[in-house]
DNA sequence: CTTTGCACTCTCAAGGGTAGAGTGCTAGAT
DNA sequence: ATCTAGCACTCTACCCTTGAGAGTGCAAAG
């Protein structure tokens, strides 16, 4: 179905078209190719992967370009990594072993990443699969509002103002919040709702004010708060400076994506699914708006658990066998990173 | 200086030209003007408006557009401002006054500005200029590190991880915070850590191991975090569909800056020093690479105080006229939302 | 002071011509 | 059976020209 020497020169023409970014014709294909083949043998191979769909003419006299079937191929069979540089990996360790901060480390990672690439960088913000509640403490505020604060996950503060019926003192609050600090620390955030609605319907009658207070304090702190994923995005001017996308409205729309996060988050969730490096080409991502548009993830996590997505977004005809490399070795170190942090 | 019909066919010219984005040519202005002059007469004076600097022409034979000092005389003296629109009061109002938690606020209104005005839209983030400690607490995590939760300001909670010399148990820690919380309440944060060593001078001898603890605590809690300001961008992109900017080299140069945000932040600072809306046009912020770019900002703030500045960024021959009251409006509202806010 | 008339300049879009690149096909060479 | 050479053909990119249109500045007349 696809000789040897058919390989071969389509390996060739990918790389050259990558290199380039011109369509290649037959008789550079026989130049660089060192097989002793005239152009017009060329040709008829050419005319062969055209017809399997795997290069095509943008017009008639312009030689061959990739179709998006045909990097597909090249990337799953024919590619050869360049292992990133030793610069490269001295930037990425600079980068990312030395923060210690969680949110400043995702930041810089993407940041590094794009700056790598010279693309654009998502790095998706894990979601902690599990809530599991340290501390609460409530203060009240002016106008029957209370301020409370969740330590959850050991480490992470999360604070909301809740609004209540009446006005609760400082006492008052003091006791709800021991109580609810005796009776659920160390479980998950969900299940102290419920466990305090259990609680409410066995005790019902003898129910005292403290009760009470800790459990409409709970009912208004405790509701879930899944905050959709977040992601960081970094580098999208450096999509402005390749030239093959310079159709600005394609760009804006690109941007556009980037800012409306809906698109973006839901094609990092398929990856998340996939361990390591998976590569959406074209429309393989789903998203017309990303039709010349080729997107590497990697899913990154410490131990065994997939903690987020990253990845780059960049022209098709990116340069993959350096850039898979970089995306891979980045979300490995990420992952290592995380692990002496969380 | 100025003529009186000089002025008239100025202010035309200028409207005409914001209007429709092509150089205005003597024809056009004796035909809009009304004024029963021929084309000829009109080139006289535009002659003259020519070497007062005030328009120039791309080309030969192209008419006249504004130069920089022309958009600044029109806007100082002769633009008509347009009220906002009961549409875009209601829109403006429906985003703003709703929303009760101030980042989201922020993050809102840039949004809601963008939209309105089609430009590319800043709402800088106030920077507290005093923050008064609430209550603290002390949560220790593994590895000698603890966790220090600060509520500031009343209601604002920022939390930190701080790395001790030893290890220090709940109760200690609960100790430390309570002397604090007991001796430092309603302070300024500056002043606490100040307190806390001259404290220590004073009690040098007989200090116990709990002083002791409060005060490592606190000289690692307390450090000031002055965290450099920050702001929300929004809409970049509609700037990507303006024609007249789709220089794309420029405009990255332009996206580049609000990535970097220090010479954003420079060019806000300028504004927050003066009271209600500033224009800057063209190079008159500062910056070589809004040459082609005006700035229109204004402060907002609760009763006497200014928090910070918003406004949006687009082409020089942006609509002024409407513009300017959009943006006077949005921070007059932003300013009230605040007031019940804080 | 204003207007008319006119020569001039410049841009823009359309048209035509050419060079170059690359193709597909056929017939002959290996 | 496979490869090559030759060739006519197609298409783009670039350059040049050309003409229309817009607008100008200037001089002379109203």
């Amino acid at each position: 179905m696809l000789s040897e020497r058919g390989q071969l020169l389509f390996k060739l023409l990918v790389e050259r078209y990558i290199a380039d970014g011109e369509p290649v014709g037959s008789r550079t294909l026989a130049r660089d190719s060192r097989l002793e083949l005239s152009p017009a043998t060329i040709r008829n191979v050419m005319a062969d992967l055209e017809d399997l769909g795997l290069i095509r003419s943008p017009h008639t006299s312009a030689g061959r370009v990739p179709t998006a079937q045909g990097y597909r191929l090249f990337v799953d069979t024919m590619m050869t990594v360049r292992e990133p540089t030793a610069i490269d990996i001295e930037r990425i360790n600079a980068d990312i072993a030395t923060e210690t901060d969680v949110s400043v480390l995702l930041a810089r990672t993407s940041n590094m990443l794009s700056e790598v690439t010279k693309l654009a960088s998502v790095v998706m913000v894990p979601r902690p699969d599990h809530q599991s509640l340290r501390q609460v403490e409530f203060l009240p505020l002016s106008d029957n509002r209370v301020l409370a604060i969740l330590v959850v996950n050991e480490r992470e503060v999360q604070n909301r103002i809740i609004h209540t019926a009446r006005s609760y003192g400082p006492s008052e609050l003091e006791q709800a919040a021991n109580y609810l600090n005796q009776a659920f620390a160390g479980k998950e955030i969900d299940q102290v709702r419920e466990g305090l609605l259990r609680e409410m319907a066995n005790t019902r009658a003898e129910m005292d004010r403290m009760m009470q207070t800790a459990i409409e304090m709970a009912e208004k702190t405790f509701v879930s708060n899944r905050t959709g994923d977040e992601f960081v995005v970094t580098g999208h001017t450096n999509l402005m400076a390749i030239d093959e996308l310079s159709n600005i409205e394609k760009l804006r729309q690109v941007f556009e994506a980037f800012n409306q996060r809906r698109d973006i988050l839901h094609l990092l969730d398929q990856a998340i699914g996939a361990n390591g490096v998976q590569i959406f080409i074209g429309e393989e991502s789903g998203y017309e708006v990303l039709s010349d548009y080729s997107v590497v993830t990697s899913t990154y996590g410490t131990g065994g658990r997939n903690l987020g997505v990253l990845g780059v977004i960049g022209p098709t005809r990116m340069a993959y066998s350096r850039v898979v490399p970089l995306v891979d070795l980045t979300a490995r170190m990420l992952g290592a990173a995380l692990k002496s942090l969380i």
